[in-house]
Parts: structure tokens; C-alpha cells; sequence
DNA sequence: ATGACGGTGTGGCACCGA
């Protein structure tokens, strides 16, 4: 089966790119984030009618996370149980698959601006509560797949120029320790399984013609649980996407595992 | 040091993202 994350940035603005890139990868479940819209104007009958179903936590504006999927998701929880959050930023689901149930997380971490702001504090909390949560629900679901915008790079590979951007935001140290603890848990980086070319990102600013330049970051992630990790077959940034016409600043993670696909 | 680009809102610029 195969599994994707995407920031689209705007789902209002980028359904179309969505329905597009599913005919194109017909992946068993897609997380998206960045909806920046409430529930209820979620598209779900334009998703519904390309094969997906879906499992949404909206927020005008702002944030807001889905999940779609082939099958139907069960067990569905919305934020890190235990850390109450003003912001809808984290969407769980149950997925049956003919090996057994499957739970796939999907998280749109926070950003933090810029070390020793509020705004990072409240990443670092939030981190802290992501890993308390995932602790107990990886002993629930040995099966685990947790996707998203981390909005870390792990470590230097993951970015453009590590020397100016030295402990600046999505490389400093506090940030690349939490990634660390997630890890520890027993949870591995999916693209790091598999040879990747250099310079391969996920994330490229608007500005300064920085996709054309591959001045970018690897900051969206699948990380496999241990259990799973025997079964994955492969892990691929599709940078496709970031060609087209008005085209989110992130791109779409794939990763591929042995599991019977789910029908 | 700053802004550059792009999305949203009740707007004519501000805020946010990374």
C-alpha cells in the first residue's frame, strides 16, 4: 500500500492539484495540511467522487488536517490527546488492511518563527505533548505510520545551506532533539531507508526563484514504526507538483509499503 | 538588516508561513 503527505496550503485553492495528483498516484491514503478551511466547506463529495473518503479536523484560515483514504478510517482522533490546542493541527485514523489494522497519524507541526519567541515555546510544548501521546499509542498500534509537515529539518542533508542557517528555525538543535525523541520511540525516517539523491527537499520558498535554484528544505516526513519498518519497499519526494501553476511551496512524500493494497 | 511570494480576512494593509 501506498501512503502520501502533502502541505498543500489552501485546499480551496488547490483542490484541483489534489484531484489531478491522485489520478496520477493512486495511493492508498493521502494526509494533506494546511487546509485553511472549516468543515464544513470541506469538498468532501468532489473527493468522495475520485474514490476517497475522508476524515477532516478543519480551521478557518489556518492550520486544518485530513485524511484520505480507500477504506474507511475508524478510531478517528483529532489533536495530541493530553495537550489541549487551540489549533487544529493533528489527525489519526485506523485503516484495516488485509495484515491487520493499520494507525496512521497525521501532523502539521508548528512553525515557531524564530527562536525565543512564544510562537517556539509553543513548539517545543507542543513537541513535548506529541511525544507523550505517541509513546502510549504505539504500545495501542504497533503498526504505526506518522506523516506531516514537521517543520524540522533532521539534519543537515535536509537543507540548503547549513552553515547561514546554523540554529536558526528547523535547524536548531532544541528542534532536531525532539525529532530525535520521536525517533526513539521507536519510529524511523521512511526517505532515510533508501539511498536519496543530494539536495533532496520538500519545501521551497516563493521567493527569490528558490525551486529553480533548489534552495529548499526537507521538512515533511514519513516516519515508520519499527514493526513496520521490514515492510517498506520505497520513499520518494515528488517534486512535480511544485511546477505547476500556482503550486503549494510543498510537495508530496510517497512511500510504498509491502502490505496487500487495501480494496 | 530587510524583503522578496502567496494565502486569508472584512481588507485597501496586516498577519502568517518557513
Amino acid at each position: 500500500m501506498k501512503i502520501a503527505t502533502w502541505n498543500i496550503n489552501s485546499l480551496a485553492v488547490r483542490l484541483p492539484q489534489v484531484l489531478g495528483w491522485l489520478a496520477a498516484n493512486p495511493v492508498d491514503a493521502l494526509c494533506l495540511q494546511e487546509l485553511k478551511l472549516s468543515d464544513d466547506k470541506f469538498p468532501r463529495d468532489a473527493l468522495a467522487a475520485a474514490g476517497y473518503q475522508s476524515a477532516v479536523f478543519g480551521q478557518k484560515t489556518y492550520n486544518g488536517v485530513a485524511i484520505l483514504s480507500r477504506t474507511p478510517a475508524r478510531n478517528v482522533v483529532k489533536n495530541i490527546v493530553g495537550f489541549p490546542d487551540e489549533q487544529s493541527r493533528v489527525i489519526a485514523v485506523t485503516l484495516d488492511t488485509p495484515q491487520g489494522e493499520l494507525r496512521l497519524i497525521n501532523g502539521y507541526f508548528v512553525n515557531g518563527q524564530a527562536p525565543g519567541t512564544d510562537k517556539f515555546a509553543y513548539k517545543m510544548q507542543w513537541l513535548d505533548g506529541l511525544c507523550n501521546w505517541l509513546r502510549g499509542e504505539l504500545l495501542a498500534h504497533p503498526k504505526l505510520v506518522l506523516a506531516g509537515d514537521f517543520n524540522i529539518t533532521a539534519d543537515d542533508r535536509d537543507t540548503y545551506d547549513p552553515v547561514a542557517l546554523r540554529e536558526t528555525i528547523h535547524h536548531t538543535t532544541e528542534e532536531r532533539q525532539h525529532l530525535n525523541a520521536l525517533l526513539g520511540l521507536g519510529l524511523n525516517d521512511a526517505f532515510r531507508l533508501f539511498e536519496q539523491s543530494e539536495k533532496s527537499y520538500s519545501w521551497w520558498d516563493y521567493r527569490e526563484f528558490a525551486f529553480r535554484r533548489n534552495r529548499g528544505l526537507r521538512i515533511d516526513y514519513i516516519l515508520v514504526s519499527d514493526a513496520l519498518k521490514p515492510t517498506v519497499t520505497s520513499c520518494v519526494i515528488d517534486k512535480l507538483p511544485r511546477k505547476n501553476e500556482r503550486p503549494s511551496d510543498h510537495v508530496p512524500v510517497v512511500a510504498e509499503l509491502d502490505l496487500p493494497s487495501i480494496k
